[in-house]
DNA sequence: GATGAATGAGGTTTCATTCAT
DNA sequence: AATGAATGAAACCTCATTCAT
């Protein structure tokens, strides 16, 4: 399997490296070779094209999300426990590794349809696990029975996501990771029952 | 002043229609003239580059939600009424006008670095009015005293367009209107005293 | 039309020489743009892409053998005259451009399938007119009445061809034209009634 | 000596079948190997270069053609006669083996100038042997005596290459075989004294 | 002898911008 | 003011060949 060869996850963390410091539209193929210490043309035993690359960095990197909040999902904690080790979560992947942050925060976001619609596919994934809090939360009372999960998802989402956002733009420069308690308690004060 | 001529605005609403219907990364120059039936040329006329017009869509659009938002604040409601009021009009004038929906929520987005910041800076002014409504219902005992205003700001933008973009991506198949109340209904239980 | 611009007929020839001089894989689009004194993306608003250039390059010049023969095929000679006329005038037309008998005997045949199919069809109609003289020179009696046009028409555009590439291939240091009588003399008394 | 080695044929005969259905520019070394079931590198053990096999393709081939000949103007049959065993062994073999049809009147024909001088070398010696058969039925009077053997050689060869050329191009849907005789009465009527 | 992972040079095409008319 | 023909820089990907195992 591909993917679990060195000169893989050697190109992608490549990859972020080089989308990072110079930006989604300077990243040329050739930048990312010599930063993974690897010819131009043994990119393309590992990835189809440019494309299969920008993918597998999201997916590769997404996974780490998903299969967190896969456990914190498993464990016997309240919902709104959850929803805060999920935004913990977030926050603290993001926070520990600048590079990701810019990437998926801000450059990888300009890529073209095509690219972003198989993004989303690995993010709706995580989507689908934030349902899962919140539906729990509805059904063993945690939340408010009136709640629409849509769009408490869309605000738990869309709120996480500025912040960061926010976060990246400001240069990373005051401490993320104090944010989450106070974003937890604000997104759970609209949604409790 | 040259964006009171026609031929501005004319290119600046080709240039919306243009993004829409191709894409960001399709948006050349030369259709953009073809379609304000200009030709390549005076495009230059009126804007310094291509990042010149695009900064200028949004900018000039931009100044609507500004606008109104400044005439919101101005009126007598509570900022209740204001936050809902606010959220109405956002959503109102990106589902009258499904081209610019696109442009603002998708298209736009794709845009480097340098766009994105400048965009931020028309965006801040958004924000700010958005901040002397919070803060406003923070005085006069509407809001949590509590209440983070920075964090709110994120929570109720990243709500807005988190609702928005999925309601764009979804093909604008359902009424965006119709949201209007429950998102403030949701934002405000969170941040009420 | 663009075939009428001056630039047009400037890119063709300088395709020719470019192609003779260099060999056809070692044409470039950036060196055939150098010898006709344009930009690279000046020929690409001449010709749709490399392809374009190629195939127009053997339409072009082969119609002037097309062109040719059609006079030929007016005129009131005997068939056995016309047939010595286009000896002739296929010698002669490549005796007198010697870029343009390498491109045509050498280098255009190392293009590929698609490009060659095109060519094809070029000479198709070149093929077309030869039958017309083999036909008349059968009705009127001047050739043996048993002759298959098929393998006539076989045999003396074979017999051209080889002659003109073997001539090329030996550096072109005898003259072509006086193989023209001989040439004519042979393939008739094969076909004479 | 490597030619009489297995491998060595194995790679000469995956190289017509790959280039026979993948076309010259679609015959990668890789393709040719896989088909051979040997490694990429295993084809430098037999093959200078790819040129090198190109060039044995042929040679390999072609030597059949020559043999045959051989045989053929050993025998004591009449110059005309000799003429229409080779022109029936030409077909005959190309005929018997599509593959090898397409591969050197189409495929191989793509190859740069280089290659195709190299394929010429072997090609003359089978024209070597056709001129024996015409000096011979010269000076023993079957032909004309004022028979250009150059030109005579440039017709038989051309004819035969044409015919065979465009059988190939038709998809050989028809029998060629039986254009044989026919294409020796055609071209001996032309010859004869 | 045999393998196959790794190499890296090289070319077509697009499109923002200019400037002579 | 308006035009639009011309410019030319810049990058993804392929594939023949090598060489450590």
């Amino acid at each position: 399997m591909k993917r679990d060869k060195p000169k893989y996850k050697q190109i992608i963390d490549a990859a972020v490296i080089v989308i990072a410091e110079n930006g989604y539209h300077q990243a040329q193929v050739s930048k990312i070779a010599k930063q993974a210490s690897v010819a131009d043309g043994t990119i393309y035993l590992y990835f189809k094209n440019k494309e299969d690359i920008l993918i597998s960095v999201f997916t590769e990197k997404m996974g780490v999300f998903v299969e967190n909040l896969k456990q914190i999902i498993k464990d016997e904690s309240t919902s709104c426990e959850k929803l805060l080790k999920m935004i913990d979560n977030h926050f603290r992947v993001l926070a520990t590794d600048h590079h990701l942050a810019i990437v998926t925060q801000l450059e990888l976001r300009q890529s073209n349809k095509d690219i972003r619609l198989k993004i989303n596919d690995v993010l709706k994934e995580y989507l689908v696990l934030l349902d899962h809090i919140l539906i729990e939360g509805l059904e063993n009372g945690e939340f408010n029975k009136d709640l629409d999960i849509r769009l408490a998802r869309h605000m738990v989402f869309g709120t996480i996501d500025e912040t960061i956002t926010t976060w990246v733009m400001n240069d990373q420069k005051y401490d993320l990771m104090k944010l989450a308690p106070k974003v937890q308690k604000l997104l759970l004060s609209g949604m409790r029952a």
